[in-house]
DNA sequence: CAGCACACCTTGACATCCTAGGCATCCCTT
DNA sequence: AAGGGATGCCTAGGATGTCAAGGTGTGCTG
């Protein structure tokens, strides 16, 4: 079984995807993956074995609620929909990927 | 014993960082902490415990060699230089890494 | 009715990172 | 002279997050 190295989206990244696209309104998590990938013009691509554990921790840290829901398709699905505590914890992690981009461009303008 | 959640820098961005250190010049170890700590700004700080490991790894990998030597104080230190593959390898990283920052801004701006 | 898209979830493997140690040398201060 | 701190190397163990690969079921469409 040969790993391919992957790593497509970075680590610590993910959840910053989620509530970024969960803030925007509730959604279900098979919308959250094509929403996440539509937003990024097709270059993010969510792999379900990485957004439903994702969507569970989220959830246990009280970030984001979940409920049963019909869609307008008529298909039972489980909708997120974001907290006060997602929000500001969004904002959080938004402002810590701000200082790591600019930290590594330091790093890389260096001579 | 609490683990503080830690993670200062992500997952994948220490290598670009070592290779990056290592193209100004041969260094060692404890030197690259150094390097990458002033050259972030007093942002990044990287743990001796995840330097070196990943120092073997891109050794084994073939992106650095490297000799021990005595350095300007006499002391004994091994002394890390950047290959070819390692110059490449860095470009490469540096690229995937400039792609996800744009996808992840795309994503951010998103209404 | 076969196949595909939708929608959920779990398991196991894996890489990477951090904490927390240990070891040795040199220099500075007390 | 002793002690501590900085320099310099390393390892072991555990925590985390992601991915590949599987499984389940429903509804639509050809």
């Amino acid at each position: 079984m040969k790993r391919e190295k992957k790593a497509d989206l970075l680590q610590g990244t993910l959840d910053m995807l989620i509530l970024k696209a969960v803030s925007l309104g509730p959604l279900h998590g098979y919308g959250i993956i094509q929403r996440i990938h539509q937003m990024s013009g097709e270059m993010l691509q969510v792999e379900q074995g990485s957004l439903y554990p994702a969507l569970y921790r989220i959830e246990q840290k009280g970030w984001v609620t979940s409920q049963w829901e019909v869609n307008e398709t008529g298909r039972r699905a489980k909708f997120y929909s974001i907290t006060r505590a997602g929000a500001s914890q969004l904002e959080a992690e938004e402002a810590s990927w701000d200082r790591l981009v600019l930290a590594i461009a330091k790093v890389r303008q260096a001579t």
